[in-house]
DNA sequence: AGACGATTGAAACGATTGTTTTAATCAACC
DNA sequence: GGTTGATTAAAACAATCGTTTCAATCGTCT
C-alpha cells in the first residue's frame, strides 16, 4: 500500500467519520463523502469494500483506542490501590473520561465521533453487532469483576442495571453535549470536559452504591404496585 | 372523513410506528409500511402530506398522551404531599413511569414505540426538533420547580445536569429493555416493569441528591485535572 | 527505458426512494 | 337516480442510492 493510498483512506475515514457522525449511517452517502474527501466515488469500494465495510473501519479506528485506554487506566488504578479495592470514582473515571476526552478536542475525532459511536451503540446498525461485541467483551468482565469487589454489597443483577444506567447517561451526555450550552439557558458551558466528567461520576457513583431498596433485596416478592404514588409518601 | 378513512389512517399509523421504531425514520420505507398495513401506497401522502409528517402524526400520537399522564401524576403527587415538597421517588415515577408503561403491554404501542422515542430523543430528525420543544416545554418548567422545592441544596445548574443524565439512563432502559434478557446472562427478565422501574429509580434518586462535591461548589476553581487517578485515592 | 501491479477517474448500471398524476370507485346528498 | 366530493388504485416520475465497469494514470520495480 503506498503513502498516497494511505491518505486517501484517511481522508474518507475523516470525512466519513464527520458525516455518519452528523447524518447518521443511513443518510450520509458516499457521494457526499468522497466529495467532502475529495477523492473519487469508486475509491470508497476500491480501499474498503463497502459502505458497511466503510462504517465499520469508522468506528473501529477510533473505539479501540478508547476501549485499551480504558483498560489501561484500570490496570493504573488497581495498581494504585494494591490490595485495596479501587475507589468507585476512580474506576468511573477509567470508563468515562477516554470517552468525553475525544470530545473536548484533546484528541482526534471530536464532537462528530461521539454522536457517531453514541448514537450506534444505543440504536445499532445491524451489520454492526457482532463487531461491537467483540470490542466491549473484554471491558465487561475486566469491570464487573473490580465492580463487584469494590461494591460487595450490590447483587450482581442490580450491578448489571445500574451499569446500563450509567451506560445511558454516559452517552446521552456524550452525544449531547454541544447542545446543552444552547438548551440549558447558561447554565452549560461547551466543551467543559472537566465540568462534565466530575458530574456524570458524581450522579453515577450515587447512583451505583445506593443503598438497595426492599424489593431489591427480596426480588421474589415484588409485585405490581398499583398506585405508586402511596409507596413513596 | 369517513369512518373508513380513518380506519386506513389507523392502520397506517400502526405499520409505520412499528417500522419506524424498529428500522428507524430513513429505512422504513413507505411501500414498507402500506404494504404492511395494506393500503394503497398513495394513502400517506393523501391523508398526511408527506413522510415526515407522517413521522410527525406517529410520535405525536403517542408523546401526547405519555406527557399528558405525567403531568396529571405529577399534580397527584402535589396534591397528595401537602404543603410539604414532595418526595424525591414520587417525582421520579411520574416522570418515567408513564412511559415505560408502553412498553409493557398495558398500553398500545409497546416495544417498537418505546425504540423510536427513544430514538428521535437521544438522535432527533431534524425536522421534528421544534415538534418536540413544543411538547417538552411544560414539562420542563414543572419538573424543575418541583425538583428545586423537593432539593434545595442542589444548585440548578446541577440540577440541569442530573436531569440529562437521568433522561439518558431512562431512555437507554427503554430502548434496550427488551434486549437485557439476551444480554444479561440471565439478570434481567422481559417485561419487568416494576423491577426496572424501581432499579431506575433507585438509581436515579441516589444521582440526582448526591452530596456535592468540592468541585460543585466551587466551580471557578475547577482546573484540568492531569491525573485523576491519584485525586481519588 | 520498459513492464507490471496498484490506484484513480469518469461513466453507467440497476434498484429503490418519495412524490405526483390520472383514472376508477365509493358514499352521501339534492 | 344522478351528481358531487372524498377516497382508493395503478402507474409513472424524477432523483438518488450503492455498486460496477473499464480505461487512464501513477509509482515501483527489473
Amino acid at each position: 500500500m503506498s503513502i498516497e493510498s494511505q491518505a486517501t483512506r484517511d481522508r474518507i475515514l475523516d470525512a466519513a467519520e464527520r458525516l455518519f457522525g452528523l447524518n447518521g449511517f443511513p443518510c450520509a452517502s458516499l457521494r457526499q463523502i468522497t466529495d467532502e474527501a475529495g477523492v473519487n466515488l469508486a475509491a470508497v469500494n476500491y480501499h474498503f469494500g463497502s459502505k458497511e465495510d466503510l462504517y465499520k473501519a469508522v468506528l473501529i479506528r477510533r473505539i479501540r483506542p478508547v476501549n485499551e485506554e480504558r483498560l489501561t487506566r484500570l490496570g493504573q488504578a488497581e495498581q494504585l490501590a494494591g490490595d485495596q479495592p479501587v475507589p468507585l470514582r476512580a474506576i468511573l473515571d477509567t470508563f468515562i473520561r477516554p470517552l468525553l476526552r475525544r470530545a473536548a478536542n484533546e484528541l482526534p475525532g471530536g464532537m462528530p465521533f461521539l454522536r457517531l459511536i453514541s448514537r450506534d451503540l444505543t440504536d445499532p446498525q445491524p451489520f454492526m453487532l457482532d463487531e461491537m461485541v467483540r470490542e466491549f467483551d473484554p471491558l465487561v468482565a475486566r469491570y464487573t469483576r473490580v465492580l463487584t469487589q469494590t461494591l460487595p454489597g450490590i447483587p450482581l443483577s442490580e450491578l448489571f442495571w445500574r451499569m446500563q444506567f450509567t451506560i445511558g447517561g454516559m452517552l446521552y451526555a456524550a452525544a449531547h453535549q454541544h447542545d446543552f450550552e444552547r438548551t440549558s439557558c447558561g447554565l452549560c458551558r461547551e466543551n467543559d470536559l472537566d465540568g462534565c466528567l466530575r458530574r456524570l461520576i458524581d450522579f453515577c457513583a450515587a447512583g451505583l452504591q445506593a443503598p438497595l431498596t426492599k424489593a431489591a433485596m427480596q426480588p421474589a416478592a415484588s409485585t405490581l404496585q398499583q398506585n405508586a404514588l402511596l409507596h413513596y409518601q
